[in-house]
DNA sequence: CTAATTTATTTACCTAGCTAAATAAATTAT
DNA sequence: ATAATTTATTTAGCTAGGTAAATAAATTAG
C-alpha cells in the first residue's frame, strides 16, 4: 500500500482514539460529541439533516442519537411532518457543553498546535486534491 | 470541530469505502487486504508481528486472520515458541495476489494521481507535523 | 527448582461505520 | 380519490476498530 494512504489512515485512527481518551472525562465518545456539536451550532435538527451534514449513513445516526437520548443529552420529538424526528439538546447538554468545548479546543491545540495557519491551510488544500 | 480534523476523518472514511468497493471484485475487505499485503512483503509472520506492524490491537488481527483462514487465504501454524501462531499465505493467495496488487495500484493512481510526487511528499510531511 | 512475571493469543463486549430491507408518512401521477 | 413513488426512520446484520480480562507457554527471580 502506498505510504500516503497508510499514514493518513493511521493518523485518522490515532486522532479518533486520542479524542475518545480526551472525552472520557465527560463520559462521551467522539461520535457522540460530533452530534452534540452539530446541534450546538445548528440548533434543532432532524436525523436526516444530521447524517447529511456529517456525511455518514442514516443508521449510524439513528443508533448514536438513541444512545444520546437514553443518556439524557438530547430529546427526540416528532416534527410537523410525522415521518421526521427532531433532535434537540437537553438542558443538561446545554449546561455542560461550554466545558466540553474548552476541552476540545485544548485537544485540537495540542494536536495541531505545531502547525502554522499556512501549513494547516496547505494541508487542507492537499487533502482536497485527492479524489472524492 | 476544527475543519482540518473533520476533513481528514471524512477523507479517511471515504478512502476506506472506495477501497472496499474496489476490492469487492476479489471478495476481500480492506483490512483483509492489508494483512495479505503485509504477509506478501514480509513473508510468514506471527500475529504479534502483524498487529505491531499495522499498529492495531491484537484482537482485531486475531479475528481478521481467523476469517482469512476460513476463506482459504492463509494458514496458521504453531511456532517453535508454542505461544505464537505463524501466519503464512496459502497457494491460492500467492496465485491471486498479483491481480489484486494490480487493482490496488490502479485504485491508488485514481485516488492520488492528480497530486505530484512533491505534493504527496509535502502531504506526508504535514501529516507528520501533527501529534503522534 | 519452584514461584512470580511476562508474553502471545484469545474471548467477550463496546463504539462506529456500512448495506439491504422493512415500515410508515407524505407526495405525485393517473 | 386511489395507486405508485418518494422520503424519513428503523431494524438486522456485516466489517473494523477499541478495552479488559482469561489462558497458556516461556522466562526470570528467589
Amino acid at each position: 500500500m502506498n505510504p500516503l494512504f497508510h499514514a493518513l489512515l493511521q493518523k485518522s485512527r490515532y486522532i479518533t482514539n486520542c479524542l475518545n481518551e480526551t472525552l472520557k472525562q465527560h463520559n462521551l465518545y467522539s461520535s457522540q460529541w460530533t452530534i452534540l456539536f452539530c446541534l450546538h451550532v445548528h440548533g434543532p435538527m432532524t436525523l436526516t439533516q444530521i447524517w447529511k451534514y456529517l456525511n455518514v449513513e442514516a443508521p449510524s445516526i439513528t443508533r448514536a442519537v438513541a444512545r444520546l437520548e437514553t443518556l439524557g443529552w438530547v430529546q427526540r420529538v416528532d416534527g410537523p411532518d410525522k415521518r421526521e424526528k427532531i433532535v434537540t439538546l437537553s438542558a443538561m447538554a446545554k449546561e455542560k457543553l461550554p466545558a466540553i468545548e474548552k476541552t476540545i479546543l485544548a485537544f485540537e491545540e495540542e494536536m495541531i498546535g505545531s502547525m502554522t495557519i499556512e501549513e494547516q491551510q496547505q494541508f487542507m488544500n492537499l487533502l482536497q486534491k485527492m479524489k472524492g
